[in-house]
This record gives structure tokens, sequence and C-alpha cells, in this order.
DNA sequence: CTTAAACTTGACTAATTTAGTCGGGATAAT
DNA sequence: ATTATCCCGACTAAATTAGTCAAGTTTAAG
């Protein structure tokens, strides 16, 4: 899975819309300009990023003026992997793609990894797909058994 | 993570290796040459690997005439961690490293994702270190719940 | 001792990917 | 109209990847 500084920048973006809090429930209008001046990502990128999030209906847009983006999907339905899926499309962690099927026919010798990066690759999903927005607002997500424990202060 | 093909290439060979039946428990001699031939890699590229393996210590090189590497870890010891480690050293997944400080200075707005990428990589590197040479050898592995089944034809 | 097989090292490079920028539109509120 | 906002695609500089190349060093074999 790729898991570039792209689908960090999108993540963050979203995790801000979802923090300002509604003012009765309702989805909140965001602005690029203002995620860009809260999360100091530059508005042309943003506009690239909400660009594939709009057209993956994570994020639907207003336009005009005081238009902005609202949230398609609440938080709490929200999960990372589309976020992520959204914004780094492409995603191959096994090298067995058809193009390299040359080197992995049927041979067990050649490609006794080609199962490995599937089950690989499945993993991370998973794991992106069990952490909802809401939790990252939260702070909440499965801190599976972290032994960096540089948590605490930001000194 | 970084999960390229050189991590791959790494795998393989070293699984090559291992897969390779030793005469009498002891350690088998391979030369990079034969390693190429079976499993299709560039000799050139193969040195490149086995030069940062030697050095991580994963294998041990006899120099010379009828020389070779050696496994320095048996099999089942051997995790695909310290693999990956060895060749995509440098493991990058939140971005508030110390240069990107300045975008994460305390500010909880700012950095909502700042623990999210720490877990991320530990659950990754946890998924390689609970998977040894030897389950790749003999294609065990844990498969969490995978939903793609295209596992029976190479066709 | 000479030779050659094999490893060792590190610089080099072409292709690809990443992380953005830029400029010009389209749209809607005031 | 004007302005705030989204929309879109082309463009680019830097980094990374994947891999090559050449010049060694070391040791077994003859």
């Amino acid at each position: 899975m790729k898991l570039t500084a792209k689908g960090r920048y999108a993540v963050m973006a979203v995790a801000d819309m979802a923090a300002q809090t509604p003012i009765d429930g309702n989805a909140v209008r965001s602005s690029l300009a203002d995620i860009s001046r809260r999360q100091g990502i530059s508005l042309s990128f943003l506009e690239q990023l909400f660009g594939k999030l709009r057209r993956a209906g994570i994020v639907e847009s207003l336009r005009g003026a005081h238009g902005g983006y609202v949230l398609a999907v609440s938080a709490p339905e929200l999960t990372l992997d589309r976020i992520i899926f959204a914004v780094d499309e492409d995603i191959k962690a096994h090298g067995c793609t058809p193009e390299a099927k040359i080197a992995c026919t049927g041979k067990t010798d050649k490609c006794l990894t080609h199962n490995l990066w599937g089950a690989l690759e499945n993993h991370i999903e998973q794991f992106l797909a069990s952490i909802t927005v809401q939790d990252v607002v939260d702070g909440r997500f499965p801190v599976a058994a972290m032994d960096t424990g540089e948590l605490e202060a930001a000194e």
C-alpha cells in the first residue's frame, strides 16, 4: 500500500473539517482557504486533493461565493482507507501484476511471495478501515502495542 | 512504511536461499549467480541487496572461489521485517519528523494525525515481524481474512 | 605462484513517482 | 459586475527507485 504525504494531508484536511463543531448537527461548510490556513497546507495542493475527494464521494462541494466543502459522509462513518484510496489511488504491494506475470508463471519457486504481499496489503487496509475520522478527531485509535512512548508532551 | 520492489526481491532471494534444502542441517552456501538464475533477478542488483543484508547480519559471505552466501539466521528465526528494514532502510510513515516539527508544535489541531501514522507503522512492522522466512518457504503466513480469492490458478 | 572464480564496493544513471505550482476557467451570491 | 469560491489540467523540480558498471579484493585450485 502506498502511504504518502498526500494521503496524510488528505486525512489531516478531512479531520480538520470534522473537527469544526457542527452548529446544529448539520454539516459545516469549510472553504479550502480556511483549511489551508488552519492546517498550513497550500491552497493549490488542497484543490488537487479535494477534487479527488469529491469524485470519491467523500465530500460535496458548494460553488460560488461563500461556497466550500461539506463532508458527504459523517465522521463516525468515514473510515481512513476511503480517504487514502481516494487520493493515492493506485495500490500495488505485490509484484505479480499482469506485466510481471512472466516472472511468476506457476513456478512455486519463482513466486513464493506472491500471496504474501496480498496478505500484507489486506492487513494494512483492514487497519485503516478500522479507524474513523471521528476516532482521529477524538485522538482515539487502536494503539496496537506501541512501544514508542513519545505521546505525551510536544516538549 | 516503504514496501518497494527492493524489499520484495530481498525477501524472494532470502526465501530462495532457505528453500535450498540443507544437506545435513547445516546452512547451504548459495552463490549470487545461482540465486540470480533461479529467481530471475539481475546479478548486479543482487550484489547491491546482499551487501545490505550482510551488513545487517542477515547473511554471511564466503569469499573467493566457490564462495557464496549463507544465512546467518535460521529460516524459522528470521522474520521479514529484518529483511525489509535491511534493504529499504529508512522508514517513515508519520510526517512529524524533526524538520516537519514546524507544522506540529503542540497544537493538537495541527497534528491530529501525529500518533496515527506511528500506530500504523507499528502495525505493519508487527505484521512483518510475525512472519518468518520458513513460513514463506512453506507458503504459510497469516491470511488475515483475505477476500481476494485469486489464489488457486496461475493460468 | 598464478589464475580465475567469486565476492565487495561505491559511483553512476535512466525512469518513475511525488509533491507540489500555475493559470485560466466556471459558478453563484451580493 | 464583482468577488469569493470551486474546478481542472498542464506543468515542473526534486526525490526515489531500480538497476548498471567498473574496478577492485580475497581465496581456492592447479
